[in-house]
DNA sequence: CGTATGCCCTGCGCGC
DNA sequence: TGCGCGCAGGGCATAC
């Protein structure tokens, strides 16, 4: 599940192979992929477009194009981009096919077909919601421990939930929120206003330090994910809750537990969260 | 407004 | 061995 580490790996990973590359042409296997606009449009304003950078927010990757359009991915659940030979043979579920003016490809290939395309116009027409009301960058100045603490401050919702929410913060999905609350030594299904200052300080450098580390790795793989050059991550053995359930906790032993928090599979140890 | 729930989708692991 | 069920969850829609 492609959370920030993973979308940032496939953005370094893809950057050579696409910066300065002309989109020949699409082959929309599965239209249903691109949410905007129309497929028909989708196509006909993409065949040509240069690709001059490829950046990212939050789970979203940006792919920004020279005549100031930006097409937007996000990869969801299953979602891989991956950038091929022509001749590779074609994976299963694979949906888009870009063909590059260098004779390589890139393609999307997504299983459960959650993610999928926005192409916005040079001022942003088309813009998802959730990219528009994107929180600020876990790994930028703006998030600190005052900035969580205003936003933790009368929620009664679970902390897990709290950070969870885009809106809050951008990039932390459910793997990485178990990972930084077993860090912080917080119970994930602690109301979020229950947070201590100390807590929450714990809680913000814990989110910062295991997404930096992650993105050293290269992200999380279980079975599907890969970055842009189809290589798995690295960060699977470093995990120390999420997964592991019965498992003894590699801080003190006792079994790490799961349950729901906020409708998502949560990990946590009983012992060294409070 | 804040919070909770269900849905989208396919593959896999489990119980019988 | 086969079958049906529940689960996986990011973001969004809907309900209260």
């Amino acid at each position: 599940m492609p959370e920030l580490p993973e979308v940032e790996s496939v953005r370094r990973t893809l950057l050579p192979h696409l910066q300065g590359r002309r989109i020949r042409r699409i082959h929309l296997l599965k239209p249903g992929q691109i949410r905007y606009p129309e497929p028909d449009a989708f196509v006909a304003q993409l065949e040509g477009e240069r690709i001059e950078d490829i950046g990212r927010r939050g789970k979203y990757l940006l792919i920004r194009l020279e005549g100031g359009g930006v097409l937007v991915a996000h990869l969801r659940m299953s979602g891989r981009l991956v950038h091929t030979d022509r001749e590779a043979p074609l994976v299963k579920h694979t949906h888009v096919i870009f063909d590059l003016d260098d004779g390589t490809q890139l393609r999307y290939v997504d299983m459960r077909t959650f993610g999928g395309f926005h192409l916005l116009g040079p001022h942003g027409e088309g813009t998802p919601a959730g990219l528009q009301e994107l929180g600020p960058e876990p790994l930028d100045p703006e998030f600190n421990p005052e900035y969580l603490a205003g936003k933790l401050a009368g929620k009664r919702a679970p902390v897990k939930a709290a950070i969870l929410d885009q809106r809050l913060v951008a990039g932390l999905g459910n793997i990485y929120a178990d990972e930084s609350l077993f860090l912080a030594g917080v119970r994930p299904d602690r109301e979020a206003q229950s947070l201590t200052g100390a807590e929450i300080a714990r809680l913000h450098r814990s989110c910062i330090d295991v997404l930096q580390r992650a993105i050293a790795k290269r992200g999380t793989t279980f079975s599907l994910y890969a970055d842009g050059e189809g290589n798995a991550g690295d960060f699977y053995d470093d995990l120390q809750v999420y997964e592991r359930k019965g498992a003894p906790c590699k801080v003190c032993g006792h079994p790490i537990e799961k349950t729901r928090v906020g409708g998502r599979g949560t990990h946590y140890c009983p012992q060294c969260q409070a």
